[in-house]
DNA sequence: ATAATAGTGTCTATCAGACACTATCTT
DNA sequence: AAGATAGTGTCTGATAGACACTATTAT
């Protein structure tokens, strides 16, 4: 066993080694059949002082920042998107759709770590990254560390259509974990309902599960009637119906900005935590 | 932002709030049909000082340790288990089944932040919890802080059928997400065949899903000819068999210990990353 | 009317579950 | 021979994908 973590020098912080620990947050929306991800442009730090050993200056980067004492990683990331980007997810974890999706702590993954440059003790960042489902269409508003916060395509940031290229430190690996779980969870569990409204129309849980798979499998579009049919059929462990439909008046449809018959709005059996079909990409018939 | 993060402070590793991190192992097995896990018993630390506050004592808990500096979660978590149980996991990531299943963070699930009987600093503990695939029947060692080491049925661990009746700190909520995580894992992805040797039976994938199914949903046993069936029938990105039977010879085959036909072995193409076919339990038909 | 989307229904290939039947080996 | 498991095949109901067709609204 670690010589150095013997039971008698536990109350010795500094015996033993102790990471900081960041969270990340990968901040989902879906608008006009596009995924888009919340970032921040990391900037000069509040003090405004630019000698300052600040990496990834004018990067791209994930919201999100250190734990505190006697707060959890969740509080964390909620907390630091409120100061950064001025988010206000509910704490409440039933109504806040927050998913790990991966803990980085490689040692070289933070530059603060190796970076020869600066001086002062080593340091080793470690990160907890959680998918976070916004649904209301919240403006960002950037804090005083970073120049900038706004929702980006995450095609954009896929394809390196960003200022910079790429985002800060293994941010492009985090977002792409992300995407990965979300996919995976999306086709078990009615996850996609989190990215819609209060009432939705079919039409805006097709268009969730389009924009993730337009990004991870080869799908242009997904085919209404089919998609319709299956939502449709879709009940809880009691054989309750996923999505009822609201009464069918006008005042119950909503209209595209475009044109066409304007859908009818659903709301959302709460109950289910699982799909009965799953929802994966459609498979060309050969 | 948190006035205790600026960067001018970032040199001095006591202006910041730094939690211990550990790793949490959750070893699975599968053996004569029935899944079990890696756990040690809590007993007396090295020094032998019975009057050292140990939280748990002869508690079953998960094996896993503190991470050190320079070190990853996915290191620390296999060194440990080579230090606490003797288990030899190649680091070599291509080659070792491990997977993170939970970031545990919230501040009182360590019993050393808030016990009140021990003196000096209060400590905030988290764990990254990683499930681990082993083929080999490696016999567990114990080490000298823990009285003892071995693979447990996860039924007894869930039917709270062992001493103390439950694990040690939260390691009953770690050991059921773990569960889950695999159960939706092995649905999407060639996992089950992770548990087996590089020359298995069919009936040894078999008793994978029906290990892991027994007691994340009522299945009492999985048809054997549907089963097979599908197994054989998936496919890589490529088209290629998932699986590949060796020449049908006497040599090639394996008997079970008790009677009944030797079943063919057969080989896995390691080319696959996903199922061709989704993995769920069998659903009773009306 | 036209265009565009919503929504329903039908056809068919494929898949899943039930189960019969044969093969092979142990006792 | 009896018993047990391996392995294959068949039948049938359910599901998935292709697509036709109607409905509804904006322009």
């Amino acid at each position: 066993m670690n010589k150095n973590l013997k039971t008698k020098n536990l109350n010795n912080p500094l015996a033993y080694f102790r990471p900081s620990v960041a969270t990340d947050g990968v901040v989902f929306k879906v608008q006009n059949n596009e995924l888009y991800i919340l970032l921040i442009k990391r900037g000069i730090s509040e003090t405004g002082k630019t000698k300052e050993f600040r990496p990834y200056m004018d990067y791209w980067a994930l919201p999100g920042g250190f734990i505190r004492g006697k707060e959890s990683a969740e509080e964390a990331v909620i907390r630091e998107l409120k100061e950064e980007t001025n988010l206000n997810l509910k704490i409440n974890k039933n109504k806040t759709s927050i998913y790990q999706t991966g803990f980085y702590s490689t040692p070289d993954r933070d530059t603060w770590s190796f970076d020869g440059t600066k001086k002062g003790t080593w340091r080793q960042t470690m990160s907890i990254a959680f998918a976070i489902i916004t649904q209301t269409s919240h403006t960002p508003i950037a804090s005083t560390d970073s120049k900038e916060a706004k929702y980006i395509k995450v095609s954009d940031v896929l394809n390196k259509n960003i200022e910079k290229k790429v985002l800060a430190f293994d941010h492009n690996k985090i977002l792409e974990d992300a995407l990965d779980y979300m996919v995976d969870q999306m086709a078990l569990r009615p996850l996609a309902f989190d990215f819609c409204d209060e009432k939705f129309t079919i039409g805006d849980v097709r268009a969730v599960y389009e924009s993730f798979w337009k990004l991870t499998h080869n799908i242009e579009s997904i085919e209404l009637g089919n998609f319709q049919n299956k939502i449709l059929k879709q009940v809880d462990q009691k054989g309750n119906r996923l999505i009822n439909p609201m009464p069918n008046k006008p005042e119950n449809k909503r209209a595209q900005e475009g044109r066409g018959a304007p859908a009818l709005l659903y709301t959302r059996n709460k109950e289910a935590d699982y799909l009965s079909y799953i929802m994966l990409p459609t498979q060309k018939r050969l």
